[in-house]
DNA sequence: AAAAATATTTAAGCTTGCTTAAATATTTAA
DNA sequence: TTAAATATTTAAGCAAGCTTAAATATTTTT
């Protein structure tokens, strides 16, 4: 399938799964920067080939065919940023933008070459979950937005769910990284800001950052 | 650029290197799978973006700007054989096959990772060189076909010109591989056929293969 | 519940990269 | 050197993926 193709069922999957946003058209076309009425052509044309449910001024829905290409599409680009991060000095910003265009140009074969290589990892640099061969996504999220977490417990980062260079630096350069540890020291609930502690340095991040920082509870 | 522009100067430019044929709309039609038509009217599209020159039934010819193009295209497509080549248990044709893909979608940046991850290589596992980031092809080939191949003398292989399975399956059964040493036992001139040692065993090849193993005599 | 704001859809049109069929030029062979 | 074979070009047309502008529906606000 073509890559515009691949990139709009992605699209209607990511849009479905992160983001309280509706999947219609209008929110499809934006991500993807293409007009709304590209956006409507291609939902049609889409259904005609079972990819997805399209009904007039309604939402999208991915058939099971339209979700297996997606997972499949997603599969790709995890496990590129996988091994260019372990492979190559590239920040989470540079793994993300190659692997966009290097999951649209990879083999079944070569993919299971990669995850194999790799030990067949379950997590990519981000913490995202990596579908395995037959589109399956067996490890269960128990992670919650930073926005959500508690005064005063402690946490480990799960997740930077983001593509942002601007966001991925902020990390860098503060140490949030997957798998380190966090004290939330403060949650300012009406301004929406929450304080952490980190690398022994304080920082207060606001809802922009928490809410696509995921962490796991620290037993 | 778009991958039919990316791969039709790189068909002119592989045409032109490699084969005895004119570099016209047909030949490079054939080679791409496409009409004769199809290749006429990209061969005008192009020579307004001064990728090439075009003149009515006359050859077609690169331009400075377009022989960059297709040696950069060349040397992420060799970049990508080495890698794989090195990382995972693939063939010379599976290699091949997946480079064709990956070259197109692969930025500078990227492609400069991979180089100086495999120490910046001078040549691919088919022996093939493989251009710097400025489109320079440094090193100097001395090998001649194995048709060219003198009776009696010692050689190692440099290249093994293809991208055909058959082809590399052939090669992989009876030890052709690059670097190792053939003692030309016989040409039969008359035949165009050429008898080697390798392996301690002697095999018959044709002019379809003795033109593109390519050979250094040894010293 | 009607008016205003917003989103979606339709319609017309563009470029890229292809196709086939017909016209024209070049090359090969007799 | 002319006829036959072959190759190239022109012409018309198609699908994919986009665009903008106008029409229509939905949602929000008052």
């Amino acid at each position: 399938m073509s890559i515009a193709v691949e990139n709009f069922v992605k699209a209607i999957y990511k849009n479905d799964k992160n983001d309280s946003n509706d999947t219609k058209p209008g929110n499809i076309a934006k991500k993807l920067g293409i007009s709304n009425a590209a956006a409507t052509d291609m939902a049609k044309k889409l259904a005609t080939k079972n990819l997805l449910h399209y009904e007039k001024y309604q939402e999208l829905k991915l058939t099971e065919k339209g979700t297996k290409m997606a997972l499949n599409v997603v599969r790709k680009h995890r496990l590129w940023e996988s091994l260019l991060f372990r492979m190559f000095d590239m920040s989470l910003h540079e793994i993300h933008r190659e692997s966009e265009l290097l999951e649209h140009q990879t083999s079944d074969f070569l993919a299971n070459k990669i995850s194999a290589y790799l030990g067949n990892p379950k997590f990519d640099p981000h913490g995202d979950p990596i579908p395995n061969a037959q589109g399956e996504i067996t490890t269960k999220d128990t992670s919650i937005a930073l926005s959500n977490s508690k005064e005063g417990k402690t946490y480990t980062i799960s997740r930077l769910m983001s593509d942002d260079k601007e966001f991925f630096d902020f990390c860098a350069l503060n140490g949030l990284k997957y798998g380190n540890t966090v004290v939330v020291t403060k949650q300012f609930s009406k301004n929406k800001m929450t304080q952490i502690l980190i690398n022994n340095n304080t920082i207060l991040l606001n809802q922009d950052f928490t809410n696509i920082i995921y962490v796991n509870e620290t037993n």
